[in-house]
DNA sequence: CAATGCGCTGGAACCGGTTTCATCGAGTGA
DNA sequence: TCACTCGATGAAACCGGTTCCAGCGCATTG
């Protein structure tokens, strides 16, 4: 080993300063062996020489030596990464979804990144989710997971795919769960149980999820052959304070309804908010049904009764699809519906013969 | 521009595949510069001739070009990201951290990533926990703020700070909150309130947090001069059905306890659970006291009272500690506590005199 | 008119890994 | 003994960016 080679490493490497932390570069060094080979020892190669790859590993322990994940995937397009892109990690919807993701990338031992951006106006929200596309992909992760509510329209040359697009067709394969259909059975049950006047109360509506619920909501009311009567529906956003307003304004008309439909769980706790305000009782003086089934519905008194669209058992159908692509099995389909399910708990009641 | 360029280029690029996309040198050989100064505009350097500038943003703007992150975080240590390492995003703790935490780098326009390993056995994690932040660090992210339970013991040459870490003495700063302050206070309004004989059920022991919590505990028994009776704790940790165990246990006693002081809100549901099971009232046959403050809690019958630890402004100042950090500037004090505060709703009630 | 300065640009080194290719030494069969 | 094979290892190219440094053309100045 030249003379030179120390004197010029250490006082760059442990006086000034490591910002960089420690490289295969100094476990090649202090293992006496070059970074091809400590690199075959970390990737688990066979043609190393038993106690070589010993002294190495040892040598990695001591130094706490783990290499960079960025650096890794420049080269080999493999690390073996699934990333999310999100806007909110809190949010309860989001929260779920990734849960449901990470069961299936754990036990195929993959890791989970999740990337929320810096918040951005609406407009620039589209191009910078494409942006973070590109930026993880082909570097630090194998493939993407996209579950923001905005457009995924662009095409790109990885695989990616979309939870609860807005969009209906995109132009990777998408997994969303069947909203029209949940409606439509929460609507039927509120109908056999008597039910003629029941109020709807809407989510986003530049959200397609939204849309399709309100879909459902006309459909029932076609099939009963019901007329839609425009005054029963009021515009809100999956909040509760929207789900309080609304309901409100519902409960305070002259024909008031039997029944609440809320496009959400959240929204459907609002409804209970403006009920104790009026002071009617759930589910005597009225019924409400929520939609999601998030586990605090199930806390409320009374209980909620709401369709459950299986958030986790999408994120998992999302995660199976995105290692499915990634290990080069193409994708048959593009849309990948989970059927929602009525879950009927205690804010229903029948109506009473005499109306 | 030589002829055998673009039949070089083109079969390889277009017409094969193309697994990395769109890269910089792409960019520079349709806007005919040099990747100099394809670089030099996306960092907004000075010294470019503006129709230069102008040229090679149209040029990126229609191959919908991204700069891959690890690349460029390889070369110039500055990614504006910030990670955060968990075990499950999902967990209500963890994702109200992160919300806090984002709403601080959102501000000052950093990027949020997290990141969640693949799950491994309990001695291995925290090995992975150290891996994880030697991996993302130096290429990925400026800083890392760590969420784990585990230890943080080891030590590192770039910004980390942990939130709700395990040990009390941590290699790098830690943001807390004061959890046996919190419970001594919420004990203080049981006693104030006649109870005497006032169960405790703990939290996972084998964290600090819980220990703090039980110091509380005792503590403000001492400081009223009661006697510690051992038969009126039981060991829990922190989830609802162990909270329904315990609670069932100690209700279940010849002499049993006037109030319940819980060791998480989950606990405290756990706790209703066990009331409405053997047939007891909150608050006028048992009164209840929780710990976190998560929304959950305001929505039960009745309101839980709970030890409110400010759970978001623990991740905002963990995130304000760690921007401090990465731009320099020294942190001055290791230990950040955030007070906690009592929440007083309705799930407790003075005790009446005959006792 | 030559020297200097300046705005702009391209070439090349570099970041920390992986991977290909070449080399070296030992064992083996003819 | 020599050519050959083969396992183990090191040197160098490469991934996609950033940054240092040199060079070019042109205007200014002594």
């Amino acid at each position: 080993m030249p003379v030179s080679l120390p004197k010029m490493s250490h006082p760059s490497r442990r006086m000034d300063e490591s910002p960089a932390g420690v490289t295969i570069r100094d476990v090649a060094r202090v293992a006496g062996v070059s970074v091809s080979t400590v690199s075959r020892v970390l990737n688990g190669k066979e043609d190393v020489a038993p106690e070589t790859a010993a002294t190495v590993r040892r040598v990695i322990e001591e130094l706490g030596y783990a290499s960079s994940l960025a650096a890794r995937g420049l080269r080999s397009r493999a690390t073996r990464v699934i990333g999310v892109i999100v806007q909110d990690m809190w949010h309860p919807f989001i929260s779920m979804v990734i849960k449901g993701i990470n069961e299936v990338t754990a036990a195929r031992e993959y890791d989970l990144l999740a990337y929320a951006g810096a918040r951005r106006s609406a407009d620039a929200q589209a191009r910078w989710e494409q942006q973070q596309v590109s930026q993880l992909n082909g570097t630090v992760t194998d493939g993407i997971i996209v579950v923001t509510p905005h457009a995924a329209t662009y095409r790109t040359s990885f695989p990616v795919v979309a939870v609860d697009p807005n969009q209906a067709n995109t132009e990777f394969p998408a997994v969303i769960s069947t909203n029209r259909q949940g409606v439509l059975e929460a609507m039927r049950y509120l109908l056999a149980l008597g039910h003629r006047r029941i109020g709807f109360i809407t989510g986003r509506m530049d959200l397609r999820s939204a849309v399709r619920r309100f879909d459902g909501y006309r459909d029932a009311l076609a099939e009963a052959g019901l007329p839609f009567d425009p005054s029963l529906t009021v515009e809100g956003d999956y909040t509760r304070a929207k789900g309080f307003e609304g309901a409100q304004w519902l409960l305070s008309q002259p024909d008031p309804p039997t029944a609440i439909m809320a496009s959400s769980d959240d929204t459907a706790l609002g409804v209970y908010d403006a009920a104790d305000r009026l002071g009617l009782r759930i589910p005597d003086d009225l019924s409400v049904i929520g939609f999601d089934n998030t586990p605090t519905g199930a806390l409320l008194h009374p209980p909620l009764t709401t369709v459950d669209q299986f958030i986790e058992k999408m994120g998992a159908l999302a995660a199976t699809i995105i290692l499915d692509l990634v290990q080069g099995h193409p994708c048959e389909t593009r849309l990948h519906k989970v059927p929602t399910r009525l879950v009927v708990r205690q804010s229903c009641r029948a109506i009473s013969s005499d109306r």
